[in-house]
DNA sequence: CGTTGAACCTGTTTGC
DNA sequence: TGCAAACAGGTTCAAC
């Protein structure tokens, strides 16, 4: 579910209510979601502060502050697979369905992780192995320069949008993101990567840029699932273009949105907008 | 290298 | 109405 936009949005939610604060106890309502060390995570947490919370792709990283309790220095990382919210709340909340883990903040409140189809995972490592558990992870798609951009794509012979879905390239987007990309790029997401002659390539570098801070802008894109970490939905499904538009009329130029399906995930195009590269 | 399908899960929508 | 299939924002692995 949740992409760049919405996992940044959460990353700044987080950053206003729960840095800073000491975890007094966590609860885990479903081990199977505690991936890596279990010790670690049972041990280190409680007593933990977090220190500060950073956004890494798709991933949320909070650093933990140990104080006399360990030398070394470690992390939570935090992954919300297709369906996982990180949410803020008063503990008088009732528990919702699918809640996993539950941390007790030293000011009263409380940070839930929920996730109702479990693809989510939460895991605690030494910091000096971040590097090393990121490795496959390209750069992030708000920095990369330009030049490196067009470089990731010269002579592969895959389709643009798995190149695009495929994280060890670019770390953050999506299945939304990209078919939103690619339509305001006016390309075809079957395109051959390679193909992309420079003119496209600068429409979709200038598309991933504009569609990535438009959507951080509302909060991300809210279906069912995702939420930020104060409860709210976000307001960019109001702004998609193409993305779940299936047989509705192109915003561009009145065609019928089509959609293919693309190592078994949907991808939306305007036929039009978007001509097929033969 | 590139693609596909399956696996990990639960829930909703669609079609017969 | 009932039931099965298809589908849902992600990642990883095996097979070809």
């Amino acid at each position: 579910m949740p992409e760049l936009p919405e996992v940044e949005t959460i990353v700044r939610g987080l950053r206003a209510q729960v840095q800073g604060q000491r975890i007094t106890r966590v609860v885990v309502h479903q081990p199977r979601i505690i991936h890596g060390s279990r010790a670690a995570f049972r041990r280190l947490l409680p007593r933990a502060r977090i220190a500060c919370i950073e956004r890494y792709g798709k991933y949320i990283i909070f650093h933990l502050d140990l104080g006399a309790h360990s030398a070394a220095s470690w992390c939570l990382l935090v992954h919300l697979g297709m369906t996982g919210q990180l949410h803020w709340c008063r503990p008088e909340l009732p528990y919702l369905k699918h809640t996993h883990v539950t941390f007790w903040l030293a000011n009263g409140a409380q940070l839930r992780f929920r996730d109702q189809r479990r693809f989510g995972r939460l895991e605690v490592i030494p910091a000096k192995f971040l590097s090393r558990y990121f490795t496959r992870l390209g750069p992030e798609p708000l920095e990369i320069p330009f030049t490196a951009f067009a470089r990731l794509f010269a002579g592969r012979r895959a389709v643009i949008k798995s190149l695009l879905l495929n994280q060890s390239l670019l770390r953050g987007l999506g299945n939304i993101y990209s078919d939103e990309a690619l339509f305001r790029a006016r390309i075809h997401p079957v395109t051959p990567a390679g193909s992309l002659d420079l003119a496209a390539l600068h429409r979709l570098y200038a598309a991933i840029r504009r569609v990535l801070r438009a959507a951080i802008a509302a909060a991300g894109t809210s279906f069912s699932n995702y939420i930020t970490a104060q409860g709210q939905p976000g307001e960019f499904q109001f702004r998609l273009r193409v993305y779940g538009r299936e047989g509705q009329r192109c915003m561009r130029c009145g065609s019928r949105v089509k959609r293919t399906a693309l190592a078994g995930r949907s991808s939306y195009f305007c036929p039009r907008c978007q001509r097929r590269p033969w």
